[in-house]
DNA sequence: CACAGAAGCTTGTCCGGTCC
DNA sequence: GGACCGGACAAGCTTCTGTG
């Protein structure tokens, strides 16, 4: 078995080699080259439902698709050269599409999605929605035996009955919802790989129910500091905002919106909030806000507004073409200030934001990362050099587990932070580390409780900070080197292999 | 041990958002 | 307009705890 590894790898390496020798068009980031050598590793060792987290802006695509040419027919099925991949919007099967053909001219590409985009089956790669793939007609074009690999863009939808009935007509081991359902029997098995920027769901019980273990993560925090994402400098204003009263949803574990909007969106908060974008983001080209609800979006947009500053929003409602003319012209930076609630959390590609501001607490590590994440793409092209953050946290009393700038370092939520850098607000965590003694962290916890994971932590020795969960020790991560980290992913996955998620 | 109240969990319904 | 998603919320059920 490990003579057949090292061949494989070996195989997959020369391919790369050979395929970027031929084709000469892509050269793969440091970090996307250790991806694809842990996927590949994966699956030579039997895994075939795999996990990757990548950060927003980090190339998943790139990365994905590439994997896709080193990933080999399963012995004995030669004719299993097609892949196919799922995503969630018709924006991103356009974009993975396109990428697909550009870093792979010679590949047959189509599209299956709605009326306009019928693919035949029989390409290479396709790209198909998975509100399409839900019609069985549409999804019997493509034949198990065929396939070669499954991609899962946004993976952390995968868990949800919708793609759990598609992804079980090609692996009996995706549970169909349907108890009628039959599960196929397939001659080979068909590698399912899912790839996220937040691989978790806040219900927590159902991603394991489709991936067996994640196999590569990287954090943002230290994307940006080896200078894959733009730079950012951290702000965070003490509002006087009391969240001791405000609803958790058990089921979520986050702040109930309607309760988080009665301390949010009031008068005084909204005036602090656009006074403090008139001192620290009023120089900035292009803001993105992010709010806690409609009503929330339009009084704070009256609120910039009253101030004199050309502030809009877009919400669900909004039409089709007036949002794509209301982006389309902030990304022309025509306008200053964008505020959304929810809209433009999820694969957003406006690169030009260089400043967010989140009037929305949290107590979800991802979706406070996703929603800073949303400033944190390179955009050399319009002279954006850095991203301010700034985000508000309460002054009156001290809640557990909101993710704020402070706790998202490991620091007392309470400590002032005015334009810093990463760098210094790691530098001031290591002071008071030592000033200390045993590391301490204010961090939040995810929603993803599963023991057998932390018990893997637990024995990767990764477990010095507080941490409840695997998801949030995996936020941790970026705390130690990255060839430290890679080395203990790689052993974190052959645990799983005998200990894997539920 | 039995009962009542509190706390936590599950389930169903509705809503906003997205896509077909 | 319909289907589906995640999230919010309320109602009902279960479990835990305190008291007699």
């Amino acid at each position: 078995m490990q003579c057949l590894r090292r061949q494989l790898q070996l195989t997959s390496k020369l391919l790369r080699l050979y395929s970027a020798k031929a084709l000469a068009p892509v050269v793969l980031r440091p970090y996307q080259e250790s991806c694809l050598d842990a996927c590949l590793d994966a699956l030579t060792s039997g895994s075939t439902r795999i996990g990757v987290s990548l950060p927003t802006g980090s190339g998943k695509t790139t990365v994905f698709i590439s994997l896709l040419s080193h990933i080999s027919p399963p012995t004995g099925f030669p004719s299993a050269t097609r892949s196919l991949i799922i995503v969630n919007s018709v924006e991103l099967a356009l974009q993975s599409a396109a990428q697909a053909k550009r870093l792979n001219p010679q590949w047959s590409v189509e599209i299956e999605q709605g009326v306009k985009h019928h693919a035949s089956g029989l390409a290479d790669v396709t790209v198909a929605t998975y509100q399409t793939l839900l019609q069985p007609v549409r999804l019997a074009k493509f034949n198990p035996t065929s396939i070669k690999a499954i991609i899962v863009d946004e993976a952390h939808h995968a868990a949800a009955p919708s793609y759990r009935r598609i992804l079980s007509h090609f692996d009996p081991a995706v549970k169909n919802p349907d108890a009628t359902f039959q599960p196929p029997a397939l001659p080979h098995s068909i590698p399912i790989l899912g790839f996220s920027a937040t691989f978790s769901r806040h219900d927590g019980l159902a991603l394991g129910s489709v991936f067996e273990c994640i196999v590569y993560h990287r954090d943002f925090l230290e994307m940006i500091r080896e200078q894959w994402l733009c730079n950012v400098r951290f702000t965070s204003v003490k509002a006087n905002i009391d969240l001791s009263g405000v609803t958790v949803s058990s089921r979520t574990g986050d702040f109930n919106a309607t309760s988080l909007s009665h301390v949010i969106n009031t008068e005084v908060v909204n005036k602090l909030v656009v006074s403090a974008w008139l001192d620290k983001g009023a120089n900035r080209k292009s803001t993105l806000i992010f709010c806690v609800n409609l009503a929330h979006v339009r009084e704070l947009t009256a609120v910039f507004r009253a101030a004199g500053v050309d502030a809009r929003y877009v919400y669900s409602g909004t039409p089709a073409a007036e949002r794509r003319a209301l982006i389309s012209s902030f990304k022309a930076g025509q306008y200053p200030v964008l505020l959304n609630c929810a809209v433009l959390t999820e694969g957003a590609d406006i690169p030009n934001i260089d400043c967010v501001i989140v009037v929305r607490p949290t107590r979800s590590r991802n979706v406070f990362a996703q929603m800073i994440g949303r400033g944190m793409r390179l955009s050399p092209d319009t002279g954006k050099e850095d991203c301010r953050i700034i985000d508000f946290v309460d002054s009156t009393n001290r809640v557990a587990g909101v993710v704020s700038t402070p706790s998202l370092f490991g620091l007392d939520p309470s400590e002032v932070i005015d334009d810093e850098t990463i760098d210094a607000l790691e530098q001031r965590k290591d002071l008071e580390a030592k000033s200390q003694g045993p590391e301490r962290h204010y961090d939040s916890h995810d929603h993803i409780p599963d023991p057998n994971c932390r018990s893997s932590v637990l024995m990767l020795g990764l477990a010095a900070v507080e941490t409840s969960t695997f998801w949030s020790a995996l936020g941790k991560v970026s705390f130690v080197s990255n060839a430290t980290k890679i080395m203990k992913m790689h052993r974190f996955k052959r645990i799983l292999h005998q200990r894997r998620f539920r």
